[in-house]
DNA sequence: AAATAATGTGTGTAATTTACACATTCTAAA
DNA sequence: TTTAGAATGTGTAAATTACACACATTATTT
């Protein structure tokens, strides 16, 4: 037996004592798994890593980790956003919770999708393991990913995609200051559609969260925009008073 | 680094995704909650069972039970529904996951909240418990519901108002012929505020769901209104046409 | 200096939502 | 039998919102 070998077998035997500890207990492994959103060159991202798991060898798969015995669901979430990127203070939000009995092969896991935005330019952002990778949403439709992460992931972009037009969730994606030529290349990438310009504009300044910073564009090749930034505070008064727009 | 340490190593990357260190410690008890919505005499009524549990000693509480190790989430609530009202084939839908910590005096367990519109006329409703007693909503806010099942409610409340304005859902809570009036009732106690008569009459009817029986109502004080139908298959179809419109 | 390619600001039209009025049909009381 | 009452059934006009589209402005590039 080389020692490969050896080590597939104990790999096996966990899962497999994973398995029927789970069964026999009536208790079983939680974990959280996030849809991390970016967005960068005008394109719509997700942050993947590859599986180790023997079945899914190779196979991209979103971040998760297991649920601690002492930690809330939302912590585990945030808490693999830190340890995968290193920010914290990012939008995050729970989706949908996927529990089918065969959905992962070291036996019973149920996973609580969360979906979550972050802004790639942003300096604290650190993807220290380099099997962790951005990936266009649109080339997934070319790739299989691991578990039944396709489906969550699907799930959890149409949430995205439904979500950003009652909510102006997209800042969290954009540095602190952006132009609306910015912004609107982001909503054409998460809706995937053209929007007409001005109404785009109109639409999002009568929102009124949108700040004046005074400064410009630069190093563009043509007339530069307006930089403006988000005003969150204004958002979140707003969201009060609107009372309980999301249930 | 010793042989054992180099397959530790292995389990661990192995299990990536899930936790580090695999131990039955990890795993939780996971269970359903159904937030049961009916109606009757012109009021939105909720499903509760008076709790036996030491801490929460006749409080009121959603039906709910542990998932089985082989059994999956939607089939565990539907399970709770048969077992709780004798009903299949009802409406179903998963809305969120609660779960803190300390939100179980019992232990960590992690709750799948769901909510559920039956018909409280039809004949195939069963409840045979005696500790399970029909509530209206609008009592709920003077009663103090066991472990945290008063904030559940709240979020299925208000996804069901949410809900039941971007889909007809509230059919599920009247008979199979109901009036416009009945119906009219039914959407204003969701919602807990007065509709126009008439262009509520007009909404119903542009969504074309709406099939015309014939027959008329009976034994009302007044002109008596016509009994419509819903055409749930042409909804279905048209939901598969508009594609994602839930996430 | 002219061509180019964005930004920035409207304006008019269609579609949807809201407000509101009147005739009809049945019951129940006089 | 007649009449008052109450709810049903059908429209129509105003107001708001969404959509389609045009033109002037400001920078860069040739």
């Amino acid at each position: 037996m080389t020692q490969k070998m050896k080590m597939a077998a104990t790999v096996e035997k966990t899962l497999k004592g994973l398995q029927t500890e789970v069964q026999s207990t009536n208790k079983m492994a939680i974990s959280v798994d996030c849809v991390i959103f970016g967005f960068d060159e005008n394109t719509l991202k997700v942050l993947l890593i590859r599986s180790d798991l023997k079945k899914y060898k190779g196979k991209w798969t979103l971040l998760g980790d297991l649920v601690k015995p002492d930690e809330d669901l939302d912590a585990a979430a945030y808490r693999v956003l830190k340890q995968r990127t290193g920010m914290k203070d990012v939008y995050l939000e729970q989706v949908k919770t996927f529990g089918e009995v065969g959905r992962h092969p070291a036996g019973r896991v149920v996973t609580v999708a969360y979906c979550s935005l972050i802004n790639i330019q942003n300096h604290q952002l650190q993807i220290l393991d380099n099997e962790i990778h951005w990936h266009s949403v649109d080339s997934l439709k070319d790739k299989e990913l691991g578990f039944d992460h396709e489906r969550i992931f699907d799930t959890c972009y149409r949430w995205l995609q439904k979500r950003v037009q009652e909510h102006p969730l997209g800042f969290n994606l954009l540095p602190k200051k952006f132009s609306l030529r910015e912004l609107q290349n982001l909503y054409e990438a998460i809706l995937s559609k053209k929007l007409d310009r001005r109404n785009f504009r109109k639409k999002f300044f009568s929102m009124d969260f949108l700040v004046d910073t005074g400064e410009e564009e630069r190093d563009v090749p043509h007339r530069p925009g307006k930089l403006y930034k988000f005003d969150f505070e204004k958002y979140e008064k707003k969201k009060k008073v609107w009372g309980g727009i999301d249930f």
